[in-house]
RNA sequence: GCGCCCAUCGUCUAGCGGUCUAGGACGUCGCCCUUUCACGGCGAAAACAGGGGUUCGAUCCCCCUUGGGCGCGCCA
């Protein structure tokens, strides 16, 4: 048996990969990367009612997009039910659990007699200590039982957390977790550990709203006389008013922040900064973040999630990334993207080589894939091109300089940004006109817009025909 | 209600008893650059929740208060 490092995500199939969830898949893949182990994934399905396939695609799709990528086949926990029957049957035969037939009817009323007494709701254990007889007599009778977990009634649990530190739980406020449900099926909290177990599990990084499982989950181990992993309760995400991450805060899935135009590695990036710190260091390479990741850094307070900075890193990402890969990127999210499909059905090579012509320009104009779509808008609009209120305003006043610069422009021998800027600027000495003045019915009349990348650049990237016919369709009204 | 966790600029955070007139980043506000918008550069405002200890000395250690969060299912 080697010490190898083993994580795993686990996530329950019941809505989408939600930004938390994403987290705690980076911190237990970035982990695993450090020490040279491997990630496993598990989805959690026991709960038939509410886990579904597109849930589990969902999840999967999530994962994949973001790059992080688990070793081995995903284990689906549903189909390991008999085992983990199996192993609530060896606590009972072990008495280390017992059947308990208290309907849900008594366990209500126990909840409703704690709170009016204002103690803690709790199974009250009425059929821990049992003779064989009274079990025995009342599985004759027909009544269904859970098994639930003896556990310890005296004494405390110490969950010896990797980010929490050491966390004593009162044996006192622990209550006999039930482990199989009446219709034998197992719950969350048996599965959770015999799962563990089995897959060899070394270190359990999850939100710290798993920290009270914890120490039910650690009466399970010693019950079973298995060895607790090392665990991490890192602390939740929450939104930007500090309460838990919900609807209400906008964007949920990954596959949200997908469609709202983000890259991956900024959105890891940014995740991976939210909790987890290596002093002033703002940007990571993925290298650079398996290289200091590690377990003490991460913070114990919740942080909350900030759009702003997300999209500022974002756009650091993306005028960082190559002009052919932004491309490629941009067309993989096409998709995704809102009217993206407009731009999917007009890119063909010529119009691929335009959009990587004017990337340069574009990108740095852009902090999300969703703005640099729309700022190549003008690139494969028809002419003739709606106009903004704005861009219509500038032509009102300078309609004259487009008429004016038709025939310079027409008797250029080439037709780069250079040679355009030179027309131009000759033009502006030669009037007296400013600069400023002369290209913005210029741009309003390439791109519709008042404001665009710059125009000489706007000019080369539309190439001769297409910019001539567009200052024509505004020169002439 | 009970248990547990948390607490540095608006936000993410650095700080691990003296180096703190508390650093960085986002955001905000100025200025510069400039054909627009961006990018970039420069600069500014902005925080140790409160109260007790411990100590020669507390942002850092302890306690209390306050404020947040999480958990308390035959859900996961």
């Amino acid at each position: 048996m080697s010490d190898a490092v083993v994580t795993r995500f686990a996530p329950s199939p019941t809505g989408f990969l939600h930004i938390g969830g994403a987290r705690t898949a980076l911190f237990n893949w970035l982990y695993a990367k450090r020490f040279g182990g491997k990630m496993l994934l598990r989805i959690e399905d026991t709960d038939r009612e509410r886990s579904t396939e597109a849930a589990i695609a969902a999840i999967i799709d999530g994962l994949d997009w973001l790059g992080l990528k688990w070793d081995g086949e995903a284990i689906h926990q549903f189909s390991r039910a008999a085992r983990h029957a199996e192993v609530a049957h060896e606590m009972l035969a072990a008495g280390k659990a017992y059947k308990c037939f208290a309907t849900q009817q008594e366990l209500e009323e126990m909840r409703e007699k704690a709170r009016a007494e204002k103690r803690p709701p709790r199974y009250d254990g009425r059929w821990r200590e049992r003779s064989d007889a009274d079990i025995a007599a009342a599985e004759a009778s027909g009544l269904k039982y859970v098994v639930r977990l003896k556990a310890p009634q005296e004494g405390e649990t110490v969950v010896d957390d990797r980010v929490q530190g050491r966390v004593v739980f009162p044996n006192k406020d622990l209550d006999d977790t039930v482990l199989l449900r009446s219709d034998g099926t197992p719950t969350y909290m048996l599965a959770v550990v015999v799962d563990d177990h089995d897959m060899s599990v070394t270190h359990i990084v999850r939100g710290d709203d798993h920290l009270t499982n914890a120490a039910r989950q650690t009466h399970i181990y010693e019950a079973m006389g298995w060895r607790v992993p090392v665990m991490a309760h890192i602390p939740l995400i929450h939104g930007s008013d500090g309460a838990k991450l919900s609807k209400r805060h906008g964007a949920l899935g990954v596959d949200a922040y997908r469609a709202l135009g983000y890259l991956p590695a900024a959105l890891r990036n940014y995740l991976v900064r939210l909790g987890w710190s290596a002093g002033d260091k703002e940007f990571f390479t993925t290298q650079e973040m398996i290289d200091a990741f590690d377990l003490p850094q991460i913070g114990r307070s919740p942080a909350r999630f900030d759009f702003a900075k997300l999209e500022n890193m974002n756009g650091h990402y993306m005028r960082a990334t190559p002009d052919a890969e932004l491309l490629a990127a941009l067309e993989a999210t096409l998709p995704y993207l809102d009217g993206g499909d407009m731009l999917a059905r007009k890119l063909d090579d010529a119009m691929r080589a335009k959009l990587l012509g004017a990337m340069p320009g574009l990108k740095e104009r852009a902090k999300t894939l969703v703005e640099l779509l729309d700022g190549a808008r003008f690139l494969f609009a028809d002419r003739p091109l709606p106009l903004e209120p704005k861009a219509a305003d500038i032509l009102a006043q300078g309609r004259q300089h487009l008429v004016a610069l038709t025939p310079r422009f027409s008797a250029l021998a080439d037709w780069t940004a250079a040679s355009t800027e030179a027309a131009v600027r000759a033009y502006s000495e030669e009037t007296g006109a400013k600069l400023g003045q002369v290209a913005q019915p210029l741009r309003a009349a390439l791109t519709g817009r008042a404001t665009s990348p710059g125009i000489f650049d706007v000019l080369e990237a539309l190439g001769r025909d297409e910019s001539m016919a567009r200052i024509a369709d505004q020169a002439k009204v």
